[in-house]
DNA sequence: GCGATATGTTGACGTCGTTCACATGAACTG
DNA sequence: CAGTTCATGTGAACGACGTCAACATATCGC
């Protein structure tokens, strides 16, 4: 009765359980380890095992949620940018994300990738697709592969660099003029 | 007799060792606990403590270490960039320096960062003022400071990408290519 | 030489990830 | 509805880990 599929076994639904309960500990900042989450659900410390292979699998599974709720976030409305101010907001958009939810996009994309998971693969092409779509319908007429790399790359890495505090920002409002201010300038560089 | 600062204690030069260790470990890309360091450089478990308060301590050290090594990688020899392809083969270094050493890479910036390290602060602060300077030089009359982010945001963000297998790339020669044609494909915008 | 201090050791504590043998209960078969 | 089967959860155990406190030892300043 904690968490939402569709499940029903004996104890209940616990993967669904475990991976919520993992999330909120990771939205809270705190590291958790699987006894942890299989105390907290009211379970032993073995049953985790029956759904997940791994420690790491679990922090697989919630890369790949975390992967689609960044997804979603990116989409927002479904309105695809159609100005390079559009793509700075997707930017500003993106960090904060990442801001918002330090630890679980530091596990999504701090620490070593498997290249196992579909879904994660999957999430990552679709995030990829969109950044393409974005950049075609901005730039048209411009080769969107390298333009994709970048932009993603910028958002990206101006995400670790204020994660980290590399980049002096205060506030998120600040923190989002700056993404603005870094994707103005390249757009002028040559204007 | 391992490694190489200028101590000469009990048992020789500890923390030095460990440091070195642990580098070795590093670059060879499999993780280490403390106690396997000890055990490796041939002393108690309890030993390292001495040195270090704290595992994450030690990570502190190698951290500030590499981005040392990071930062005279991307100074070279000391010849500011003049054009923007000065300015992309800055970032073919950067990301370059991460592929070479993933998992050093990922300790530097991958996880949360404490802050208290004054090295560690005083060697990103040489990083960011190394991209304001190249940014002055090849960019005249712009304001320096948001190109500098962008600049590093760009090569950082591709760094991680290209370590997690987000971007397309197989041999290190073709990700020095994607690298350049980002940089390109973003200077280009508005020519 | 001698005492203070830095360094290293021993042994222990609690926690962790993981496994294996076993228990239990829901679902399928007839 | 009875019996089997399979998915799920339990209990106890293993080895490794980070860390600490009490103790030992060598080095250095005097």
């Amino acid at each position: 009765m904690s968490t939402s599929t569709k499940e029903g076994y004996h104890h209940g639904d616990l993967r669904a359980a475990l991976l919520s309960s993992a999330m909120t500990r990771l939205e809270a900042g705190d590291q958790f380890s699987l006894r942890a989450l299989a105390r907290e659900v009211g379970v032993s410390p073995a049953a985790p095992y029956r759904h997940f292979d791994d420690r790491e699998a679990l922090d697989s599974a919630l890369t790949a949620v975390g992967l689609r709720e960044l997804t979603a976030e990116l989409v927002g409305d479904g309105q695809l940018p159609e100005t390079t101010e559009d793509l700075a907001e997707l930017g500003v958009r993106y960090v904060g994300f990442a801001l918002r939810r330090p630890a679980l996009f530091r596990l999504m994309f701090g620490s070593a990738c498997d290249l196992d998971n579909p879904e994660r693969v999957a999430a990552a092409a679709e995030i990829r697709s969109l950044l393409e779509l974005s950049m075609r319908n901005v730039f048209p007429g411009a080769d969107p592969a390298p333009l994709a790399a970048a932009g993603w790359g910028l958002a990206h890495g101006l995400a670790f660099l204020h994660l980290e505090g590399k980049l002096p920002a205060d506030s998120p409002e600040q923190v989002a003029e700056d993404v603005r201010a870094a994707f103005a300038a390249i757009v002028s560089i040559n204007s």
